[in-house]
DNA sequence: AAACTAGTCAACCGCATCCTC
DNA sequence: TGAGGATGCGGTTGACTAGTT
């Protein structure tokens, strides 16, 4: 059953990239744009694997990529993503322009999480939404197998989510509950996010599983607009915002107003769509 | 000055998921 | 619908550098 390994290995450079393969693999992706990385280095004439020319591409060469420091403000962003998402660089980076996957990540083993160790130290008891220490190797605390009941869970593997459907609460069907932890009467609960299947958000994040209280918190507390009340209360469409009146789509869209008085609402952008850009749309 | 240690980060690896046929 | 290739992702490694003894 071996998988066929990514490209041939013999004869391929490795290590560290020279400066004359960097100018190569840059002429060629600003001539013929990034994919096929499998045939790339053979048509740039370049001695690497496909793989190491996209990663060298991604994290260093892209015309795009922000050098320096991780400013104060970018590493508050990051742990406040790290605490929702676990270990998903690549969705953290998404909401860090210019930063990739690669430098959150080392940035996070090797300067944030020594931070929070040391905090953790300092306070033994703590707020649950207070800056968290999760060493790397160890089970995230907000996190947990979906096979336990009282288990919060975010899976370390990540899975890819592209689209969801937030429908109208008012014209979906009545929930299923199929858990029994969850309440109808539940705040967050009547009036989860949900998907074009009826899955709680929480569950239809691919392997995102977040417990719903914690993500109700983080919700108020790092996004107060999504405080349950105000998803009760019509985030709806059909007010001055976005959804367009005669849209027979029920999917429930964000009003521009909110949009703006939310400034700091589109790192949730990647948990519903990375890949749109339905808030700047 | 040399040896050792710790920190940083680019690059590699294997697996999961997506895409195409 | 399934197989296989392509791509993306997170974890890990190891080379390099700076600091310390």
């Amino acid at each position: 059953m071996g998988r066929s390994p990514c490209c041939a290995k013999e004869g391929l450079n490795r290590g560290a990239w020279t400066a004359m393969e960097d100018r190569m693999l840059k002429e060629y992706i600003e001539i013929h744009g990034e994919g096929q990385w499998r045939n790339l280095p053979k048509r740039a004439g370049l001695k690497r694997c496909g793989k190491s020319c996209r990663l060298r591409w991604l994290n260093y060469l892209r015309p795009d990529i922000k050098r320096g420091n991780i400013t104060h403000d970018e590493e508050e962003l990051i742990i406040r993503l790290h605490k929702l998402l676990g270990n998903r660089w690549s969705l953290i980076a998404g909401r860090l322009p210019g930063r990739t996957d690669n430098e959150i990540k080392n940035y996070w083993n090797t300067k944030i999480s020594k931070k929070i160790q040391a905090t953790e130290a300092s306070t033994s008891g703590q707020n649950r939404l207070s800056v968290t220490p999760q060493p790397l190797n160890q089970p995230n605390p907000m996190v947990k197998p979906s096979s336990s009941e009282n288990s919060i869970v975010i899976r370390t593997k990540a899975r890819r989510c592209t689209k969801v459907v937030i429908t109208n609460p008012a014209e979906r069907p009545e929930p299923q509950f199929s858990d029994h932890h969850h309440q109808p009467d539940d705040p967050i609960k009547s009036s989860e996010f949900v998907s074009k299947e009826n899955e709680p958000l929480c569950s239809i994040m691919g392997d995102l599983e977040v417990d719903e209280s914690f993500l109700a918190d983080f919700l108020d507390i790092e996004f107060g607009m999504f405080s349950s009340s105000n998803l009760k209360n019509g985030i709806t469409g059909g007010n001055n915002g976005t959804n367009s009146p005669g849209s027979d789509d029920h999917s429930v869209l964000y009003s521009d107003d909110m949009l703006h008085e939310l400034s700091d609402f589109s790192p949730m952008a990647c948990l519903i769509d990375t890949e749109s850009d339905w808030l700047q749309n």
